[in-house]
DNA sequence: CTCCTATCCTGCGAGC
DNA sequence: TGCTCGCAGGATAGGA
């Protein structure tokens, strides 16, 4: 479900929702803790009494950010493919409802997760957990440029949309918005990581910014399982221009969308608009 | 080191 | 209708 642009909605209208309403948590409810890796019950125990102070998002994760005093802790939540948060009035209303937290004024937030590829972890130090130490930049950080790409891929042979999609070397790309900033950027998807010259990283960097940011500004992408804080899908899914489009006329030029699996998940491009040596 | 595959899960649509 | 198969937004471990 989750890329960039769908965490980085959720984390607004959470953060929205406890700017409004400084939420005290009355207590954590770990109805499911089968996740990926199993909740931290004693910690998740720990956090009664406490207030969720703000919402980011860093990657692909959510991150709440619990405070009281001088004490500052991080309840993260990766939302794997399927993971989802909403309000409710109950504990458990749904299948595959897995965590719930209460609030002293009876609302409560609720995980939900078909897949169960999603976890939660509770952190004092986010950047330096074996969650984040290994995280490249964020597509938006001022730091990323066309060298800083190139000096990390000068040795790989990987196809650039499988070499996108590995969070150690930029954060929050996945599957659908690799295929799209490749098709913005005008660069075949299979052209090895390596050849990529100067000139192509600056136009897949713009690529990437673009999708995201216009992904971002509809409120995200829903195949399936993708839901708002609120229940609403995402509106980005209609402004797709090559990703699940294999057969239909390019945007562009008219030429059929092509697909592929690379590195094991669906791939798709424009044979015509995207080149390997631009 | 790098690269590739299988794997963790549930649900849904296609095809028979 | 009901069954099986393949695939789905992620990310890792383990083998080559």
């Amino acid at each position: 479900m989750p890329e960039l642009p769908e965490v980085e909605s959720l984390s607004r209208e959470l953060d929205s929702a406890f700017q409004q309403n400084q939420h005290k948590i009355r207590q954590i409810h770990c109805l499911r803790p089968d996740l990926r890796f199993p909740m931290p019950l004693g910690e998740l125990e720990s956090l009664s009494g406490l207030s969720i102070r703000s919402v980011h998002r860093r990657a692909k994760y959510l991150l709440f950010q619990i405070s009281e005093g001088k004490s500052v802790q991080f309840l993260i939540s990766h939302l794997g493919m399927t993971g989802s948060w909403r309000f409710g009035s109950r504990a458990s209303e749904k299948k595959h409802d897995h965590l719930a937290i209460e609030f002293k004024d009876d609302q409560f937030l609720i995980y939900n997760d078909p897949r169960r590829f999603g976890f939660v972890d509770v952190l004092k130090n986010i950047e330096s957990s074996k969650w984040f130490s290994h995280l490249g930049l964020e597509p938006f950080d001022p730091k990323l440029s066309a060298q800083h790409l190139a000096a990390l891929a000068q040795s790989s042979t990987v196809a650039i949309k499988v070499w996108l999609m590995d969070q150690k070397h930029i954060v929050g790309v996945g599957n659908i918005y690799a295929s799209e900033a490749l098709f913005r950027a005008g660069i075949h998807p299979a052209t090895p990581a390596k050849k990529i010259r100067l000139k192509d990283w600056n136009k897949i960097i713009l690529g990437i910014r673009e999708v995201l940011g216009q992904a971002i500004e509809n409120g995200g992408t829903t195949l399936k399982d993708y839901r708002s804080l609120t229940g609403n899908s995402g509106r980005f899914q209609k402004l797709l221009q090559v990703y699940d489009q294999q057969g239909q006329a390019c945007v562009r030029c008219n030429k059929l969308i092509q697909s592929k699996t690379m590195g094991g998940r669906s791939t798709y491009w424009c044979p015509k608009c995207q080149k390997r040596n631009s």
